[in-house]
DNA sequence: GGTGAAAAGAACCTCAG
DNA sequence: CTGAGGTTCTTTTCACC
């Protein structure tokens, strides 16, 4: 890692279908090198892939909302990592230190789905104890872009 | 928005370099209805834009927090906003319903940032009064891919 | 590691039907 | 919307530095 490939990875957050022409001027390097470069950050996991972003309300998801979830016993956690892995309107969970054991990031369609996903599904997964809601009134931003910081990107 | 409008949204935050080729074989139309359809997808503001999804670890960013934001008076949300949106290891900032203003999602180095991050610059910012942050200690799942309905997907 | 040139393959746009 | 055609652009390859 120097910071040309920071640089292509920095471009290709801001723009997935960049080409390798593209990418080759924003680094000033020949284009066949930026496409070896492209194949060994894919092989190494640092891009794992690429995406469209959508507009989530214009597709029916008008509620986004953060579930703490408080877990009676660790045992519990690997099943309700299996079940919640599979719910569609649960883009994020992480295992977090503090009162709840786990926070979900939740996108719904409204407040009859997010009602239904929190005493449907999630009280009933073993081990759930509590759940506590917090709605999203309105988001500032909503970003994927991991910055890299301007040391990487120039000379350290 | 047609079955067809809606699978071509799911394929494309699948994989957000595939072609309108691979679209149309996946929809079963032509390419070129394709083409018009991503077009006016775009141009709805449905499809935001393309990126590329990396691993924030090997960039540099080992803590993944959420932190909540109290602000004593609504007369600073407008300048909380402008401030946070320049924050690089801010990744999402949404004014949320209950006991805080707001509730940011950060990827940061390492604690040294993220204590930074909230002494330094959060808690300078005025009209900020408490932050009460949960610190990530694994991932489960951190999806962008806002599922579409199955009946919204096939016929209704 | 990188370059440059050239080939091969796709992608995308246009347009008549 | 389709199908075909043409143009352009990407990507791969390879000889050489």
């Amino acid at each position: 890692m120097d910071p040309l490939d920071y640089r292509i990875v920095d471009m290709l957050q801001r723009d997935g279908r960049a080409t390798q022409l593209e990418l080759a001027r924003g680094v000033k390097l020949s284009q066949p090198a930026v496409a070896e470069r492209i194949r060994k950050l894919e092989e190494k996991g640092i891009i794992t892939g690429y995406t469209a972003r959508v507009d989530a309300t214009q597709l029916g998801k008008d509620i986004t909302a953060f579930i703490g979830v408080s877990i009676e016993h660790p045992k519990h956690f690997e099943g309700f990592a299996r079940k919640v892995a599979e719910l569609p309107d649960v883009l994020e969970a992480h295992r977090v230190a503090g009162q709840d054991s786990y926070v979900l990031k939740v996108k719904t369609a409204n407040t009859r789905t997010l009602d239904s996903l929190l005493v449907e599904t999630l009280r009933t997964i073993p081990g759930v104890t509590r759940t506590s809601t917090t709605i999203v009134l309105s988001t500032l931003k909503e970003d994927t872009h991991v910055r890299v910081p301007d040391e990487l990107l120039n000379g350290e």
